[in-house]
This record gives structure tokens, sequence and C-alpha cells, in this order.
DNA sequence: GCACCGAGGGAAAGCGCTTTCTTAGCTTGC
DNA sequence: GCAAGCTAAGAAAGCGCTTTCCCTCGGTGC
């Protein structure tokens, strides 16, 4: 049925050897030969089975990149910058994992079935130890294998049961804490005191350093005292920072401040405000996290911290590929750049 | 190195057809050798390689997916649901075309390569007969040797050279050109009739439609005589749309109404629009096309057309993997609906 | 003019599976 | 009690490539 390598030799009256040869380049071939050889490809259209092809070589061109959603602009533009790096002669396998944990172990046993090239993680994870290790095995084994793998917005994996197995080629991690804290002084420094927090889905790292980072700055300030009172889960989606907001009315109707650990939950909240008739900022001060987008334009403008997501995503997809070498010690850290805009202003005066 | 299915059949006492008879499960097993096999599998971590199994078996658990950026929503949403239907046992290749016709072709040879299951290509095309031509020749020779194709928010394409080959699987087509007609009657009804439009890039069928579309409307209610003067292009992209808005209103200081062809083009005309002390839709109306999430939290919220992204994609990916069957005629139109919201409103009295 | 060398090409052995085709060992039917 | 019929398992032939090893042939060195 389909035309295969030893049609076009048989055709071109070589061998398949030199065919393969012709195609890959690797070996001296006389330029007629390989002429002749080329216009039969063309001739009876033939496309290499890359399945054979990664059988006998060994290699594959599949990268893996692990995201929650697709969906959502925080990983589509990672993965739009890994996909940018990869190249023309890789393929992306995009696997939406929803944040659980057994989807994100199984894909990892698809990518290895596969024999993928590489594997991206991005994101943060589920903060479970189990889960961690079992990811770290799962990886261990990939790496030996000779996968790639690199974390994206990912924090560090435990060492391996076992403890050998080659290391995971590098992380980026984000800023997550820093880029928080920085939030929190920004909003503190305006001159307010009673800000209200709604966190992302609870046990997952992102959650917990972003939440850090804004207790720290609250901390440094002695300003700490209502934290519980003030603080709400999110699930990362807009209609939890709507929900939230009004459930940090209802509990201190006097806040001068919401922050969100995300901007899409900013403006969630932001839509609940104007709702209950307040203004912003003048009322209230809303700010989110991320920087996606959308945020710039959103009225007012919303005051968040910039991660550079699609770079982060070339420079995960750089590493993954080798074209770039890991940084030394394996890690680097992408900075958070606080954005500062309209949707923050000093508290009213009482 | 890597453990192979000989392996697990030498240390479980059987042969290698056997272990494969285990692990695919068709072809009677006897019950004790099934569990013996299957501890060895665990005890070994055995992962089957997938190219070998691909190859021998001539299958392929890849679905390729062509959208134009992951990063861009409108394909987020749409891959985001292909990917949610192609379950946990296949693997989702995303492929960045950015619209050039070239990575198209070699994303699809890229795809005929790994002899992939399937394939979708979303989104508009590149309005050229000749490109045209050259996917419908390339997807031919997919669908020939067995991989099922499913347009998604694109139009048919021409029969292949030849004639031969299989038809593709199915087409979702979106319906740009009546909800275009429907949001400028929706304007006009409001009574406006100085209305501008901000076009998607020149030669894209998606533009083309919604331009056919609105006006269409227009001459219907006979106000089409300034179109070329009301109508500039603009790249789908959010600073486009803040460009475009500066220019018409240049063009044109009286129009009481801009309507771009996406979403992400109508929030840069906001921005414009303000920047300019205009209010919306106080002194001048804004309307998009696609109703991507955030723009129902716009302020104001924006009129808009919905565009059931993700739920195309779902319907796309149980095509492309055939858990359910083609529509009559192999074409579905997914209906586009009218969004008023706020930020169109009857033109201010002159 | 002869041994030597290097470039170009072929033969064939896998790569790790799936899947016929066979066979061994039992249970039935009469 | 023996042919027929089943079930469970093995042997082996590929699937379509890559790559090692080997060979041939025309050109060099002396």
């Amino acid at each position: 049925m389909a035309v295969t390598l030893a049609d076009v030799a048989a055709r071109a009256g070589v061998s398949a050897a030199t065919v393969s040869r012709v195609l890959n380049g690797n070996y001296p071939v006389a330029g007629a030969t390989r002429a002749r050889v080329l216009r039969v490809v063309d001739e009876l259209q033939y496309v290499v089975n890359g399945n054979a092809r990664a059988l006998a070589a060994a290699t594959s061109d599949l990268v893996g990149i692990l995201v929650h959603d697709v969906a959502d602009p925080f990983f589509g533009l990672i993965a739009s910058g890994i996909q940018a790096e990869t190249g023309g002669d890789k393929l992306a396998v995009i696997c939406n994992t929803g944040g659980s944990p057994e989807r994100e172990l199984n894909y990892l046993t698809l990518l290895q079935r596969q024999r993928a090239a590489g594997v991206v993680l991005t994101g943060g994870a589920v903060d479970d130890p189990d889960h961690a290790q079992a990811v770290a095995n799962r990886l261990s084994r990939l790496t030996t294998a000779g996968t790639r793998v690199v974390l994206c917005g990912r924090p560090p994996l435990p060492e391996p049961t076992g403890g050998n197995g080659a290391p995971i080629t590098a992380a980026i991690t984000f800023d997550n804490r820093g880029g928080a804290r920085a939030l929190a002084e920004h909003l503190i420094s305006l001159g307010h005191r009673r800000i209200a927090y709604i966190m992302g889905p609870a046990h997952r790292t992102t959650t917990q350093q972003r939440l850090e980072g804004h207790h720290e700055a609250l901390a440094a300030h002695g300003i700490a005292g209502d934290n519980d009172k003030l603080t709400v889960h999110g699930d990362f989606e807009r209609s939890s920072g709507y929900d939230a907001a009004l459930e940090l009315l209802r509990r201190d109707p006097e806040l001068t401040a919401i922050v969100a650990a995300n901007d899409t939950m900013a403006l969630g909240a932001c839509a609940a405000l104007r709702e209950r008739g307040l203004r912003i900022p003048a009322d209230v001060s809303v700010a989110g996290f991320d920087d996606l987008p959308f945020s710039v334009d959103a009225v007012p403008a919303l005051t968040t911290v910039r991660i550079p997501l699609y770079e982060a995503g070339t420079r995960a997809g750089r590493l993954v590929v080798g074209s770039q070498p890991a940084p030394p010690g394996g890690v680097a850290t992408v900075r958070a750049e606080l954005m500062v805009r309209a949707s923050a202003a000093p508290p009213r005066a009482r």
C-alpha cells in the first residue's frame, strides 16, 4: 500500500542502504546517485516511516509537554514558547493533566512508550510527597533512557527512589514568592492595611509560594493579624474570583484591597466589586498575578506581577531539545516583575 | 539497556507472543499465565516500545492538531476540547503553524511520517487556491493511508488532484458569516449607521466570511456606501485593533460604532477609544467576535458573537478518534450566537 | 607496474514488537 | 476407545528502517 524505502531503492536501481543514506545525509553518496534517488523519492512521494526509523535508530522526534490545560493562557503561552523552539522537525505532544496526579503519571507512561526525546513539565505541582516521589521515579526512568526532562515553573523534585538514574536536564523556576512579596509591598506602600487575598487551589505549590510571599510582606510590616479571616481559596478560575470577592466583602466590609493569586480570578473579583457598587481603585484596589495578555486592557488596567511565560517556554524549549546548555546547577529562576497599573491606588481616606 | 518484551518473556518463562497477548488482551491466555506475566511486567517496570508496536501493528496513537498558535485562546480552547476527547491513550500533537502555508505543509508531512491516527486542522485558512490544493493533496495521501482527517472551523477543501483517495472524515464549520450578519443587524437595529469595521488579516477565509456577513447586513439596510473608507485590516492581535481604531477615527470622526473581527482587536480598539476620551458605548459602541472568556469581564462587557470553541473541539476530537460517527454529508455547522452586552448601545442623538 | 588507499555502494543483521501458522494437550461424542 | 474439536501456547515471519561490515573500483606513491 504505502511506498517504502525498498520501493524507492528498486525504482532508483540502488540498495535500500543507499536511499537511507541519501535521506539522512550522514554518509557520502555520489552526486549522480543522490540526484537519482531524490528524483524517485519525489516521483513516488515517499515519506519515511517515522516509527520504523525511530525503532531502528533508537531516536525520536517527539517532545512531550505536560500542562494543566492548554486553554488557559498561562499554559498556552508556555506551550507556545516551547513549540517555537522545538522547531520544524520535532513534534510537540501536549498533555492536559487538569492537575490530576493520575493523568500526569499516565501521560508520562505514554511518553515513555513513545520514547520521547524530551519532556517538559509545566506549572505548579500538587503538593503531595507520594505523588512527587512517583513523578520523580517516572522521570528518572525517562532520563535513564535518554529522554531530556525539564521543569518549567515547577518546583524541584525529590531524589528518585533507588538513587540511580540520570538527573533531570534542567529546571526553570518562577519567582512566585518574590513576586507576591513585591506586590504586597506595593499595596502596603500605597497605604493599604486590610488586604484580602484570594488563593489558588489548596495543596498546590504555586498557591503556597505566592501565599508565602504575600504573608512575608505583611509580616514584615506587622499587619499579618487577620490572615485567616482575609484569605479564601479559589481555583484559578474566573468564577471563583467572583465568589471569593463576595465572601471577602462579607467577612470584612472595610477591606481596602484584594489580591488574587492570578489575573483570571482578579478579573472575576473586579466584576463582583462592580456589582456591589464599589469603584476600583477608589473604593477597593485589586491586583492579580501573571500579567496575562488581557490584563493590561482590563478597566482599570490590572496591577499585577509579570512572569514572562512565553520566554520561559522558549528557554525550556531550547533546553529540552538541547540547543542550549543547561544553566549552572541546572536551575534557572525567572524573575517576576511588578506591573504597577491603575487598579491599585491609595485607599480612600477614612 | 531498556527492558524489552523478550526480557519479560524470559523471566516469566513464556514466549514473547504470550506476553504480547497478555498486554493487548486480544487473544485468550490462561489466568495463571496472565497473572505471572503481569507480575513480571510490574517487577521489571516494563513499558512497551510504542514505535515497535506501531511498526508491527501498523497503528498509531498520535493525533495531530494544526493551529495558528496555541497561546491564542481561540485555538487553545479548540485544542483543549480535542484533547479532552482523545482520551488517556492517545497523544495530541499540537503544531503551531503561525498561519504559514509552508509550516502547515511541513507539519502535515511530519504527521504523515509518524503515521498519525488522525489530524485536525483548525481555524481559517490562507485563501490561496494553490495552497488549498497542496493541502488537499497532502490530506488525501493521509486519508488513503488510513489517517482520519477532520476540519474544525476551516472551509472545505478542493478535490485532490488525481481525484482518488479517501475523502476527509468530517468537517465542522463555523457560521462566521451568519454571526457577523447578526451582529451588524444588531448594531443597525440600535440605530447605528456609520459602522466601522476592523478586519482580520488579508487573504484569510475567516476574515472574508466575517466581512461578508457584515456587508450583507449593511447592504440589506442600504448603508453600504462607505464600506472601503470605514474598513481597515488588522491582524487579530490586540495592538492592531488599537491602531485600527485610531485610523478609523481619523477617517471618520463621526462614526458611532466599531466592529472588530475578533474580541482581541475589539479590546485594543476600546483602549484606543478611551485614550481619545471617548466613552463606550455612550460615544462609540464596540463589538467583537468569538466571545473569548475575558470578553464578558471587559468594561463595559463586550457585545460579541459566541462560537462554542471548546464544544467544537470536543466534537472534532470525537470525530477524529472515531468515537462518534461523521454527520450526514460529512459537514456539521456550529452556530454562532449573538451575545448582547453593554459595549453596544444606541448612538448618541445628534 | 604493483601494493595501497579511500570513496561509494551492497548485503544483511538487527531494532522490539504483532500476528499468522502450528502444535501440544485436553475434553467431548458416540 | 478413538476421531474430532478446543483451548492455550510457541515458532517464526515479517513491519520498514538504520548501520555495521565488507567489497569493488579507480586513483596514488614509488
